[in-house]
DNA sequence: TATAATAACAGTAATAATTACTATTATTTT
DNA sequence: AAAATAATAGTAATTATTACTGTTATTATA
């Protein structure tokens, strides 16, 4: 019998990376962080698990305007913060608003399933710090 | 005196076509578009122009994962349905809601100054021609 | 109105992010 | 243990975007 998939260190080596941290790294930090056990880590690898692993659903590929793709082990609906300062993606801890959906779908011919929020800031880190835009 | 920019043929047209326009064209389909009446229209010229638009908050940059960018002159704020059938991105008439700001702003010990919310499923047309994903 | 200053342009080259290709290696099935 | 094949490393190719450069268009001012 064919399972049509195998298993791979390369791949459980990402996606254990990617659950043991809060931060949402992009491919290349992965691969830069990963190479350190893996030397021989091929970048190519590392975009072919995360498209893998974000078209069957176990990551998810998080995208800002003027940024490149963040990756995320979360699957669970949740909210986002970018910080215009730094660029730091962070978990916001507010209930996911499911009645956001229904709303719009009421409002709307076609079908919706889910949304996906954004809230733009200054993170934590940049306010201790002082910064101003 | 020195105004710091000058005006273009290129520029007003651009945005012209944009606010003429519910959709919301990628940086290419804008190009192809404006080519036909503006035959040595050049590619960089368009980017330089969305960028410089931008900036200047004149336009918005829309941003999906797996999607190249997508404008949009309109910046007051709104909701967007992106089809995960076709890929379309269209507006939603449903009121910005600026309780989530103060919500968020509210657990987060960072700022919040607003968000950015991509409502996903099918759209009114490939409802119509009963598409299924 | 003509001239000078310079922003913007077209066209092209360069870069960055991502995907595709291929011979080899690792995993899984039999 | 052998056969089948998914996954890999390494490299090449592609796509989206930005940078560069000599020329053109716009604007300020004489």
């Amino acid at each position: 019998m064919n399972t049509g998939t195998k298993r791979s260190h390369q791949r459980e080596a990402i996606i254990l990376y990617l659950k043991g941290r809060k931060d949402h790294p992009t491919a290349e930090k992965i691969y830069t962080d990963l190479k350190e056990e893996m030397p021989n880590l091929s970048l190519g690898t590392v975009y072919r698990n995360l498209s893998l692993l974000s078209d069957t659903g176990q990551i998810n590929k998080l995208s800002f305007a003027g940024k490149t793709d963040h990756f995320d082990a979360d699957t669970s609906p949740h909210y986002h913060v970018l910080c215009e300062k730094c660029g730091a993606v962070e978990d916001l801890n507010m209930p996911y608003d499911y009645s956001m959906d229904e709303n719009a779908g009421n409002l709307y011919e076609g079908i919706i399933t889910s949304h996906s929020t954004v809230f733009t800031g200054i993170c934590t880190n940049c306010c201790r710090n002082g910064e101003i835009i």
